[in-house]
DNA sequence: GTAGCCCTTTGATATTTATCAATGCAACTT
DNA sequence: AAGTTGCATTGATAAATATCAAAGGGCTAC
């Protein structure tokens, strides 16, 4: 085996790609969210530099060790789950500020599969360094923790979503989440990219592509949204929102 | 307001309930899985009692504010989330040795409910004091990281579930997971009482109460298992397990 | 012990979503 | 520039599950 081709199944860390949360404007969306300069200096030097994948390049797959956590500095990625018997389910897609990885400190190996849906860049962030890091800082031991509960609370988001939602709901939410996020870094809340397929979108929300494509159509014709393929523009985001407020009957 | 009236809407610590890891025979299941005796003393003082609850009594709900989290001593527990549309989940269902409450942690507020589903009893760990102890001792800390990761983990199993199964292969999950957890804790797996209604299975698998009625009722006659009201027997678990395996035409 | 209530079961029908199939569109490759 | 390939849309039909309805059974509380 030679060694440059090893290079190419598993990406190294891009040599010389020095990252800084100190100098990063994520810091407020991120790990490093509420320390102190002082602090944040000895997470810069924990950090064990940033590594750029390109679309479609897997960050981490399910089976392989444990060592790290990452957050996201630049791009888009999906994780998802395969099980033995072929089942394939779509469990998050991250954007910038966000972390990947947790599902693997439980047994030290990852869970899930990590890819990039576009040119992505993370920051790497060895767990053990890190756990013994915040044994010293507590407020960023504090985060830590944080951000693995908001990591639960959002997958009982994904379950209420999957467990009561129809079809338009579950777009109408995805949407709106998009939405939310994008407006939180700073893009437009009405209009982004989609860097999913319909397929994508479909395993994350227990739904075909067929059903996916056709909701989007509906929303369309009924002047909510404007779709050009992966080109999504929101028209009215309050009546997107009454969608998900069910008529009485349905539940209670 | 009297006094004793408050007791019966917050039930407080039981007085002279003590609790000891050291003593506890779901240590091993449990947070102080790992620990060293000495560590494990220093658990012990930090724990802050116990607490029994009725069946029907909630041990937190959503919206109060967040200070411990809990280990289930004994009994079983449902947690579910309420939405401000009138939706309602059923999150997950938690017996002896397994922890509750780390939703709580991100907003320091709880966002679901739990409910004691038979009489139980808990120990409270004020997570304040726990967060302290585990800078200090590396091991508790650690696990603490796996049981919160492991949480995730098993949300992602949930979302597998909701996403890609129909309503048989969810009830049979469901009863197979029943059954490896009552069996890692010394019960029959292939008897038990179930101690929730068919509704809440429902609303933990997505589906209505009279599609888990009657997928109980097939597995019967198919001899898979045996069900009367909430007494379950599983004849047949290598067979159950198949029905988790979709015929090749369905997934792929 | 018994009355009442909640839970469960079962049937008939309606609704939703999946499946199968065909076509169109767009980006990438050569 | 044209061909190829993957992605998206749309229609027709099938399958799964929800909904509505009614009745029986067991547990609880009086």
């Amino acid at each position: 085996m030679h060694a440059n081709v090893k290079q190419n199944v598993v990406p190294l860390i891009t040599p010389g790609l020095k990252v800084a949360c100190s100098q990063c404007n994520l810091r407020e969306l991120c790990l490093p969210f509420g320390l102190l300069d002082e602090d944040m200096a000895r997470l810069d030097n924990l950090i064990g530099g940033g590594r750029k994948l390109k679309r479609g390049q897997h960050l981490y797959r399910a089976g392989e060790a444990f060592e790290s956590i990452f957050a996201v500095k630049a791009g888009f990625f999906k994780t998802d789950v395969l099980t033995e018997d072929g089942r394939d389910q779509v469990t998050g897609f991250q954007m910038a500020g966000e972390i990947l990885g947790m599902d693997g400190i439980s047994t030290e190996v990852h869970t899930c599969n990590a890819v990039a849906l576009e040119d992505s860049e993370v920051c790497l962030i060895p767990f053990t360094e890190l756990e013994m890091l915040s044994s010293e800082i507590h407020s960023l031991q504090h985060h830590l923790h944080k951000v693995m509960s908001r990591e639960i609370v959002r997958d009982h988001g994904v379950m209420m979503l999957l467990g009561t939602m129809r079809a338009e709901e579950r777009l109408a939410a995805f949407l709106l989440n998009l939405s939310q996020r994008f407006n939180a870094r700073g893009y437009s809340p009405a209009e982004f990219h989609l860097r999913m397929t319909r397929e994508e979108i479909g395993s994350y929300l227990g739904l075909k592509l067929e059903t996916v494509s056709r909701a989007f159509s509906r929303f369309q014709d009924e002047g909510l949204i404007s779709v050009q393929q992966k080109h999504i523009r929101i028209l009215d985001i309050p009546r997107l929102k009454t969608l998900l407020t069910p008529a009485d009957g349905r539940l209670g």
